[in-house]
DNA sequence: AATGAATGAGCATTCATTCAT
DNA sequence: TATGAATGAATGCTCATTCAT
């Protein structure tokens, strides 16, 4: 029987346990530095059937990144569903606010991510990472392009720049979540709500002085 | 003898050509997955001897460490003896190039840097990250709090965010230029000097149209 | 209910499936080196199947060489019953040809009983080996006492020398039919036909010149 | 350091206590089945220094072949260097005797070679049979040329049969010694010596009666 | 001070076998 | 009766570390 059958045949708390363990130690230790022995002492289960379930340790990697995948797309569906009246930095806002709340609800899988950005040691990693990006960049990008036949935005903007810009202020907000060490000191010092409208202000109106 | 003194007093061709292996190691494969066997290897040197140095792959690491920061902070010493009588947006352009041009130069200090972020099982990683940032958060700071008393950028500006805001910028452009995979396909659309000019207006004037 | 009368009852197609699915896996890996794995996925059956059917691995090599010698009974039973009205070299000559086809027909037995000699760790080796010598040696000691009867062989020829002498003429014969790396260049320039011819000739005539 | 090289500085007590262990697996249980627990046990090393000396399990087997490969050169150096100014058939007679001492001394060299040729699952099996093969036949091919050119031999003898068969007697006959299995009964009737000239005898003369 | 041989724990993976369904 | 999920021991192999020379 085909490996992966077995493992969708689980009783569905096992296969959660399985996943979040091996989740839990490839987003803690990496893909190379993950040991199976741990995975399977944490999930509970027989050294031999993780290997049964996924043949091998890619095949672990993969169903733990095509979960987490699941996950993130759901999160940005539910985005995407979202009205779309608003204006576009009221957009940015929530999708600031609902990126934080992906990750305090799954910070391993922010974890894994990145991982899989700095890791070179991960299986199909050009791959994954084309296709996460894909999804990212598409939907962020999509947003833009929409204000900006809007009017919402000035239309000397550099695109390319601008969304770059946008993905990297919002990943490495995300990321100051999930590894508190980034934010040593002030993170406390101002709630998020309050640190996201900061980021609206300033992509907004820039930081120059306004002109007379 | 203190062992790291022994280390001190090697060649210095020699202490070049260890660290350097030591370096690459890591910054290849991360904490975990560097292996002390391709290291001496690399450097030519027998296996003991890294242990005579260093005494365990934690104080390789250290040593790694330590040189890496102690270039880092080479780089941004000349920055800051670079005349500071420009404009803020001038000055942060220059750090742009200026940090492009390290990175391109030692890349694997770079990568190093992104391991450090994103792995787990590097040991005094806190205390080393934390060393880090304080670094270049103090930098930029500087030049932010100069900026703001001579009025080149608004009062209402909130400035850990912004603060934040520029770091981000930074730090995602730096690491697309090392990991190419980061840029799928716009990176070779237009150059370096180009993208960080159109950051620059971003940051300097935002992107909502000016109003009337 | 017994075991093996479980898979006795099995419908033949099926029993013949899962006889060469073992006897293809043995005489490729030898008896330590062949896995189960293998053998139930090339035979389409459940693992647990093999299990109920032959107890453990042991009891499917008994059964693969059960069945195997009992294959080469009936072949050897043919030859005996060809008729016997003819010289002892004919008859070895076609004991030469009949064990020709065997082996090309049913090379995989073959590959089994090589394994059998070589490898130890074997279960009931010795005995299963007995038992099949026992068979061959029997079968070409009648063929040559009746010849010694008939004065067809000089009568002051060493019986057990001859014998074991016919016996390692066919067995290398036959072995580098079936694995050709033996018979590097040369076989391909004769056809077996002639080559049966030559060992005829000389078992018969003796390599010495005749004397004058 | 070059791995081989930590090997063949060992002291020799040391060095020859592994090849014998690991000759002693190989010959048991074949290259697949041999285990190299077993073997460092045996040898009462250290499982890390046998990859340390032969780099891996391929190593280990290429390491004992050359070594058995060596005394078995050694051994038909002997006899080459023997007078070869008798008969052919003393020649041949010695020959059995020098491989029968050989197989005596060395069983498990002799085993290893009936693996290589039966077991398929040895790595560079084909390149090792044929270097082997090229020695083994080379060298009786000789003797058989010789005496052919000294007319000792019948001139209508075919050759090509007449060394094949020589080769299946001398290893059949070394394999029964080494195997006692194949010669359930009748080994123990005759002294090695009775058989030899029983072979020799009807290999000079054959086994028809002689034209009056 | 420098070497590199020795070590055993740990790695990913495969295995024959058991057993509840 | 047939199934295939579960298991843990064993596989070949790499590792960081120690230590005698």
């Amino acid at each position: 029987m085909s490996p992966r059958k077995t493992f969708e045949r689980l009783p569905l708390a096992k296969k959660e346990r399985v996943l979040e363990a091996a989740l839990h130690e490839f987003a803690q230790h990496g893909y190379g530095g993950a040991s199976i022995n741990r995975m399977v002492e944490r999930a509970g289960i027989a050294k031999g059937s993780v290997f049964q379930y996924f043949g091998d340790k890619e095949g672990i990697f993969a169903a733990v990144f095509s979960h987490s995948l699941h996950q993130v797309k759901n999160a940005l569906r539910r985005i995407r569903d979202d009205a779309d009246d608003t204006d576009i930095f009221n957009r940015i806002e929530r999708v600031f606010h609902t990126g934080l709340a992906f990750t305090q609800n799954h910070p391993l899988v922010y974890r894994l991510y990145t991982h899989l950005i700095t890791a070179s040691d991960i299986p199909q990693r050009d791959l994954l990472l084309s296709s996460l990006r894909s999804e990212g960049k598409f939907f962020l990008g999509e947003i833009l392009q929409a204000a900006m036949e809007r009017g919402e935005i000035r239309s000397d903007l550099p695109m390319d720049e601008a969304l770059f810009l946008l993905e990297a202020v919002m990943d490495r907000f995300l990321m100051a979540t999930v590894m508190p060490c980034l934010e040593s000191d002030f993170l406390h010092e101002s709630s998020p709500k309050d640190r996201v409208r900061g980021f609206i202000r300033i992509l907004r109106h820039g930081m120059a002085p306004e002109k007379p």
